[in-house]
DNA sequence: TTTACATATTCGCTTATCCGTATTTGACCG
DNA sequence: CGGTCAAATACGGATAAGCGAATATGTAAA
């Protein structure tokens, strides 16, 4: 119960809610997710530590940069989490948040790029 | 965002789970909430009027007893609520809680009682 | 080995959350 | 009316969350 409780403050946080929902389609890297959300590096980190100790992401150290990814779940948490991803692709900062990541350009998985900043505006 | 972020806000705490759970098979009154909780009475109240102020809940007064019960959501939130639950049926406080509201007994339209306290134990 | 860059951590502060105790409101009953 | 019961609110204190500014760590490259 505790537990039920630890993962909804996780998600009680629009920084946060905004990193998990950037991590969606693969992994991604910390500077990129400070482009997209535009505020102070610090506070992006301080979430992301806040998400990792929550179980819900994980971190992956290449070179100077680090990439996150959401981590697999057991099947409730898991369920609701993509259920609460899937209806902020409606929500207009999401939209734009979307829109500034594919102007800044992404994750080696997904580009096969393992520097990010080799690669601003395509 | 700032929505959902408060929809998770009203689920992250154990007791606001755990009266959510003990509405999930209708409406309920406060006396019960407090039988089951165990818990000073301001604490109940002062959570189930954080619920109602975050409308996931809604209550009816009946004379001097107020029955609460929960609000139909947005259809995603609703889906997350109740698979939320339904994880919680698993926990064991939880089963203690179902266990208690059975001994304790229940609400009007569940039994046709209008008084709580004319019902301990059958 | 110095420098530069990416990320994390510390610090001090403000604000929010949660709690228990005490008090208040509101409805019924004598 | 006065009393009583259910529930809500006010109050004060403790703890935690979130923040920006400053500093530290860790890696790579010169």
């Amino acid at each position: 119960m505790r537990d039920l409780a630890l993962f909804f403050a996780a998600l009680s946080d629009a920084t946060r809610l905004r990193l998990l929902h950037l991590m969606k389609d693969g992994e991604i890297c910390v500077c990129f997710l400070q482009g997209v959300l535009r505020s102070n590096q610090p506070k992006i980190s301080r979430h992301l530590a806040y998400l990792r100790q929550a179980g819900l992401v994980e971190a992956r150290r290449e070179g100077k940069w680090i990439y996150y990814s959401l981590k697999k779940l057991e099947s409730e948490p898991q369920e609701i989490l993509m259920r609460a991803l899937d209806h902020m692709d409606k929500q207009p900062q999401v939209k734009k948040d979307a829109k500034r990541l594919q102007e800044i350009c992404c994750s080696p998985t997904r580009f096969g790029f393992s520097s990010p900043s080799s690669n601003k505006k395509n």
